[in-house]
DNA sequence: GTGAAAGCGCTAACAA
DNA sequence: TTGTTAGCGCTTTCAC
């Protein structure tokens, strides 16, 4: 197996210099049609690939994104960075994806190793680290969801309006014992309060009691399954559950089925897997293409330092799917 | 916005030389506890970031691995896209992810795009583009559930028991009139047929007549939904259908229901998320975390070049997971 | 329209 | 134990 042929043997084919074939390729400066072909044509017959890692270190840019999300095994995740995936394709960027399962110590060990990568820019979507860590960093940072005042741009869903709407519109349909469970704790903290408040004020303009069941994302399915169980199995007369996403939402349902209780669940997210396999589940769309989109936009911008100083967050609203 | 610290600032701020800074990080040759300290202290202080870019370039070694998968947001990718992620990170390998959305122009730029990145190595889970392509790279590869015969190293589940099992299962339900639904077909040109060899070796053992339908995996999910509905709708006497993936099996599942018919559904891969939202759906599950490890392990012993020679298919075995 | 030379940030011979 | 030097593969002034 012979070495990668090189920009030098590129221009020794070719009969003429390294510079004039990096011209060539890269598109600068008057050439001759006739030097032209002929290095277009060693190329081919060498069957060269420019080395990206050299250039980028020349040009200190290495049109690397690095994004960080719990795990692409959730639909939400799967489906948002699929989402971020193409649109940075387009745009000519690759991505380097991290998977934090949740622990702050792999999130930190990540970190590290896109700063060392040199990525030009980074999507976080979690929340097990402090944002100093990313500030630290001095890199065009967009935060998904995230509870970040002032210090960095987020892009997320209008989670208060997603909490009213889920609790009104079991309300509509006659339920007035209501809970909400919000689950995947640790995960969104700030969507989990922005939620609670929603059904909060939702339930109280009603004049209703509210409660609020928190379940640690970090558990397996089983251990959810259970817990929800115990909790379905000690409200004689619930009459509606909220959960904070799908998944959860999905396990109560089966529950409730197997109990065959009549207890009317809406979950969040609205994921297309989810609303592939479950089309009975009324549940809040967060609109995971429109924020991909203002994601990528935005760090897109915030590379090419136009709106440097301006940190804000981006709210985009949030639609109910009735179910089936 | 001052620039990042390289080598050189260290070894100024700590009052020696490049080399032995290098040395200190790395590890390498005697260092005087009191030149070790120094240099510490002196990263520390400028809160200095190896650059790997130009380490990669030195050792012309990226550390690098790109995986190349139709969608993140398919669970079946999702799930095996976290699990590979997993297991390389730990071995301090990075991932580089293209979802080529079953396109073959996208997959093309992608391999170009791998290359130039100068990866260590390439897992391929599509099948949109030859093998061809990937070998001409002379680049470690390792495929997934691909049918590439001796030229490169695959591995994959085996879909043949997996199409027998299921056959079986429904007809140990006592149904007879059975169907087979042969969904993703371009995703997975291998599994697809073997699926069906199994389902129809499975009837004809019981002296059943077959019939495999193909649904096109590039149509959309309302197409998708029409297409069962027809199908079921002209069967009068429908028992069971074996639908070669999960999510298409969830579609029949539902419109079965709304139809309120007594059809019987197997479906195919077993992913956490489906099995999760919808436990009553039987179906085959494919060992994801097996083949991930399995895959990662060949990958990395190939790019140490141990077994570099030998291409061959590793077939793992499938389970019944009956639904609740 | 083309080439020579310097250097991106790092590491590894080779000296000392 | 430490430093000097050269070079990984590329791009870009600057000169012709």
């Amino acid at each position: 197996m012979k070495a990668k042929p090189k920009l030098e043997d590129v221009a020794k084919a070719a009969g003429v210099s390294p510079t004039t074939v990096s011209r060539v390729l890269n598109n600068r400066g008057a050439i001759s049609d006739k030097t032209r072909k002929r290095v277009h044509d060693a190329v081919q017959r060498l069957n060269y690939h420019p080395n990206e890692i050299a250039r980028s270190l020349f040009v200190s840019k290495t049109h690397l994104i690095g994004i960080i999300f719990p795990s692409t095994s959730q639909p939400f995740f799967g489906e948002m960075i699929a989402q971020i995936e193409n649109l940075l394709f387009e745009k000519n960027y690759k991505v380097l994806i991290c998977n934090t399962m949740d622990q702050a110590d792999k999130e930190k060990n990540y970190l590290n190793m896109l700063l060392a990568s040199q990525v030009d820019g980074v999507i976080i979507g979690t929340h097990s680290l402090g944002i100093d860590a990313y500030l630290q960093a001095q890199l065009p940072v967009i935060a998904i969801d995230r509870d970040a005042t002032g210090t960095v741009t987020v892009v997320r869903s209008d989670h208060y309006q997603g909490g009213r709407m889920a609790t009104e519109e079991l309300l509509r349909q006659g339920r007035t014992r209501i809970v909400h469970v919000n689950g995947m704790h640790t995960r969104r903290s700030l969507s989990c309060s922005q939620q609670q408040k929603g059904y909060e004020d939702a339930m109280e303009a009603h004049g209703l009691p509210c409660k609020t069941y928190n379940i640690e994302s970090s558990l397996d399915i089983r251990a959810k399954k259970q817990l929800l169980k115990t909790m379905i199995a000690s409200h004689l007369n619930l009459e509606g559950i909220f959960l904070s996403d799908d998944i959860t939402a999905a396990i109560a349902l089966s529950i409730i089925r197997k109990m065959d209780r009549d207890i009317a669940v809406v979950g969040y997210d609205g994921t297309t897997t989810v609303t592939t396999c479950l089309p009975e589940l009324t549940t809040i769309v967060q609109p995971i293409r429109a924020m991909a989109k203002l994601t990528v936009d935005l760090l897109l911008k915030e590379i090419s330092n136009e709106f440097s100083g301006i940190k804000r967050n981006y709210v985009l609203p949030v639609t109910l799917k009735k179910g089936e």
